[in-house]
DNA sequence: GCCAGTTAAACAACACTGTTTCCTAAGTGC
DNA sequence: GCACTTAGGAAACAGTGTTGTTTAACTGGC
């Protein structure tokens, strides 16, 4: 056993094992927006009656839940209902384009209390754009409801990029206005130090994307694949409810997976790369080729990784959210016809443009609820 | 918030703390042959100095680990090194085949002290089949050191089936002895009534020969490929360490992607697929073809997962490994030559033709060093 | 209207976890 | 031989969920 970097599994005390129940119970009752009651919690927890007692004991005493009226009865005392209180807490939501910027401030229940969109220069010196993006979320923060603890900000944006470090590796020529080296840019650092040390995290746009859509049943959700089509074709994982981001945060190159072995170049070097093909077709503007392609990956994922849900976005798909549904939908069933594959739901995202922003913000909120990084 | 079926979060309470702490501290010494002094698993856990003492002290007194001998002193008192007590424990790992059985009993270091291999009939009837495997596994069980805890019996097996619930889904024809009906056939708890309720998990062969390669580095793993080409073309995904099954023990569909998108027709009802490439050239007896193929195929999946070592296994691959070795490496090169993706290294499974068996009895040794199922 | 039965939730004592504080054991180096 | 360093244990402690018991609140039969 030679001495440890430091990665590698961590011991747990009594404290963690309070905020782990603690989140769980959280985590139940954000999934019920109604309420709970003690009794229900105990039986999901597997924890007796009497420890969620003393467990919401102490949240009702912290202010994140409040008791809100009672079940009806089922032959004895009522239960009392158990809420989160949404403005408990608060967390910002970032989506850093090359040439927009979306900030937005949300409370534990997901509610958005601010939200703006400005253009940005592309271009621009990292330092230049890292002020306005810290300007932006203070003006944000103004809007926290009063006595909501902030929670940190949450940043979506493109790859390549390194999540445990917040570590932007982008590939950028050098700006019209001198040095914009956005390689290596330490930009979870550089925007906490502007924000007072306020706990920022720094995750590739279509991964905050996949955790923008709202959980179809209860923690742990199963797989879900966000296939993002705008610009370039990419994906985030939701695994067993969690993101999977892989060792390098490089998880996700769902456009550069190759289904024509020896179709045509693509600028990453490899050989009938489904983006390549697929921005060929929007080119052209035939969506429903694309879409018909977009659907022969989606179906690779899915017999890969046994997916549960598919959700599409990117500006390409909400400009014709129907043919890519259908198309998506169509090569599913073609191409995984065996009955025993319960057949996948494809929908469109429910964020709209705003996911990569809203799920930015879940990147903060998650962890209070239990979800794991 | 509706009364739940059962799934979902867990809590935790003192127990289960306690186990936890104790599996860390197993696992961290399973990964140090040579043991591993307190003061080293209080820094890798994070745990104190005291609490380790006590963690140890426990093990000690169940015979979970000695201590055995001193470290070299860095300028104080020697350190005292702890060992894993291999004897202490042991599994049955089983690979059962269509016309074989594997066999063998491991101890918590992993060392076989049982192997043996028989034919099947193929087309027996299900319950005579598991009679068969009972008996061998009692056989096995013979060679147990004594004092040793029977921890459990794993079973590796092909798929489709269902890992939670420990049932196959099949698909056989009737055999020629009447009824061979192995859809929905409860292996799990089959083989468990006639051992006498030893725990028994089942899971794919792909995903228990995944386990079966000692892993790399420190706990928790990587994401590492187990690529399987045989009869047919699969893959085990370890991702973050632990197996990746999907909600119903289908992920690791490796061998019906499409590579081809307009490709010839696959007896699953695709085109294009990647096994239907790669056995067509087998049967021509073109390994080289076909490790390019699997290359593809693999460079799909680093790309997809940002996978850290691809393990190649199964009967077409050892008979050629140095083949599939230079095709793949070759393919992966030239498909992601990125210079930001770090070369993804490839190897043939250590274990070989064992590696399901040994696989399926970590399985059972995994969850005692705190490997998540 | 009353009272037994039922269910929810709190109170009190408890067992056991890792933590803190202190002390002892066993080396190194001048 | 002695100061210094490091490993490891003993005792008291804080705080977790658990067990056993009691109180609160509603339903339903008489």
């Amino acid at each position: 056993m030679t001495t440890p970097p430091h990665p590698g599994p961590s011991g747990t005390n009594l404290a963690g094992l309070r905020d782990h129940n603690a989140a769980l119970v959280l985590g139940l009752l954000r999934a019920a927006p109604h309420g709970g009651s003690r009794v229900e919690l105990a039986t999901r927890t597997g924890l007796t009656p009497q420890a969620i007692g003393k467990i919401t004991a102490r949240l009702l005493a912290d202010g994140m839940i409040v008791e809100a009226g009672q079940a009806a009865s089922t032959g004895g005392k009522p239960r009392t209902l158990l809420q989160l209180r949404a403005e408990a807490g608060c967390a910002v939501g970032v989506h850093l384009e090359r040439d927009e910027l979306t900030v937005l401030l949300v409370d534990l229940a997901g509610r958005q209390h601010h939200l703006h969109t400005r253009p940005l220069e592309d271009g621009s010196a990292p330092a230049d754009t890292v002020s306005v993006v810290a300007g932006e979320v203070r003006r944000a923060l103004a809007a926290t409801p009063p006595g909501a603890r902030l929670l940190g900000v949450g940043v979506g944006t493109r790859g390549p990029l390194d999540h445990a470090a917040g570590i932007l590796h982008w590939f950028t020529p050098a700006g019209p206005r001198g040095s914009s080296d956005w390689h290596h840019y330490p930009l979870r650092d550089e925007l906490a130090a502007r924000l007072d040390g306020l706990p920022v995290i720094v995750d590739k746009d279509t991964n905050t994307a996949a955790l923008a859509e709202p959980p179809a049943g209860p923690p742990p959700g199963g797989g879900l694949a966000y296939v993002h089509l705008a610009a370039g074709l990419g994906a985030g994982l939701l695994l067993d409810g969690a993101l999977h981001r892989g060792t390098r945060t490089n998880a996700g190159e769902f456009g550069h997976q190759t289904v024509q072995v020896d179709g045509p170049p693509c600028a990453c070097g490899n050989h009938g790369c489904l983006e390549v093909l697929c921005l060929a077709e929007l080119r052209r503007g035939d969506h429903a080729a694309a879409a018909r392609l977009v659907g022969v990956g989606v179906a690779n994922l899915v017999r890969l990784l046994d997916i549960d849900r598919v959700v599409l976005g990117g500006r390409a798909v909400l400009a014709a959210p129907d043919t890519y549904l259908d198309g998506v939908t169509a090569q599913l069933k073609a191409r995984i016809p065996d009955p025993d594959w319960q057949p996948v739901p494809v929908t469109v995202s429910t964020a709209g443009r705003l996911a990569v922003a809203v799920g930015a913000a879940e990147l903060v909120l998650g962890p209070l609820f239990g979800r794991r990084t």
